[in-house]
DNA sequence: CCTAAAAATTATCATTGTTCAATTTAATAA
DNA sequence: TTATTAAATTGAACAATGATAATTTTTAGG
């Protein structure tokens, strides 16, 4: 007798994300298939379900996983450069999207059914990023504007991620947009500016 | 004998799309089934893809009939607005996204194989609700720096977009954003001022 | 009425997410 | 070692989907 949903088989647990995020790289949400994860790791359709409990399930493990990675591109980009750390910000958001199409826009196809929640790990691998650009922003504003910081991150995330969704998806293109990095950068500099 | 894919039908051809709308409203783009649209009007599978060739072809067939419902309603709420138009502008923006939910989400939920374009109508049909926003700037800005207008139009929307999005996805509840509306409204005011 | 083109259907295929009883493997006790 | 129990894994079965194209039905002109 097996059991529905064990989240105690670490290894397991770590091969079928390892595979199921390698497959999200190379052809996207659309075209993601859990079979075709288990096929890949010499597992059954079943186990993945004994794992993960549902679809949704694995979805977000990848998507977390993706987080992971992101953050770490950020801090290891920022890591160093004591010049201009916002353009730095900007230039490793983009180019982790650029790089990881398929993952990073996964992270954005894929929507929990309206009743359900996500997960609070999966809420503090959003959080680890939005601190990242919390500290940057502490770091740039002055002292007496600090309290400022975490509502202008969560403001100039979205800002960001508005440019980089539309440079991802086709839209900055039909509209003739040829630098949505500097355009991004613009806000950025007019919010902290203030 | 039929033919693969046949343009010349018109009354069906809004007979499915604005069916196929309905559904994308109710149910969204993950559970959306042409053969549902099919079945509500009372037609077989095969006649969608004689119409539509693709499913690709009907969905954005249907997401071109979602921008088309945007910029009339964006017109429709400026209309006559002689006060803080901006404002208006980004109020509407998100208006029609939270009563639209489904429908508006499907606009970036589908994405295009990575080797196809869109259609010039579905351009077209973008550039009409970016050339609202470019009149709306050239009527704010200084007569000096209307020729900013096309690019900050562009800039622009990316950040009320990102706003929108991390609204309706769930990332602005995680991070504990309250007042998106006032947050996107503020950049765009920064951007204005210049 | 007959015929040819247009319109619409239908059977068929490969895949998918999902479930769960049955089976295999591993661990534990006697 | 052997028997027993629990854990792990399987894979057949189901309903639904996008997709195709040969077949059937409808329409319209002579």
């Amino acid at each position: 007798m097996g059991r529905r949903s064990d989240h105690s088989r670490p290894e397991l647990r770590e091969m079928i994300v390892a595979e199921g995020h390698r497959q999200m790289l190379e052809v996207g949400f659309a075209r993601f298939s859990a079979r075709e994860v288990a096929k890949r790791i010499g597992y059954s359709i079943g186990t993945i379900y004994n794992v993960f409990g549902t679809y949704e399930g694995l979805i977000l493990a990848i998507n977390g996983r993706t987080l992971d990675l992101w953050r770490d591109y950020l801090e290891t980009r920022l890591a160093g450069e004591h010049g201009d750390r916002l353009k730095r910000a900007v230039d490793a958001y983009f180019e982790f999207a650029v790089v990881n199409r398929h993952a990073w826009a996964a992270l954005y196809d894929f929507r929990l059914p309206d009743d359900m929640e996500p997960p609070e790990s999966y809420a503090r691998q959003v959080t680890a990023i939005f601190e990242i650009v919390v500290a940057e922003l502490v770091a740039v504003l002055p002292p007496e504007r600090g309290g400022e910081a975490p509502a202008l991150a969560r403001s100039l995330l979205a800002t960001v991620h508005g440019h980089c969704f539309f440079t991802m998806n086709g839209t900055f293109r039909i509209l003739g947009e040829t630098d949505p990095l500097a355009a991004a950068l613009a806000r950025v500099r007019e919010a902290v500016r203030g």
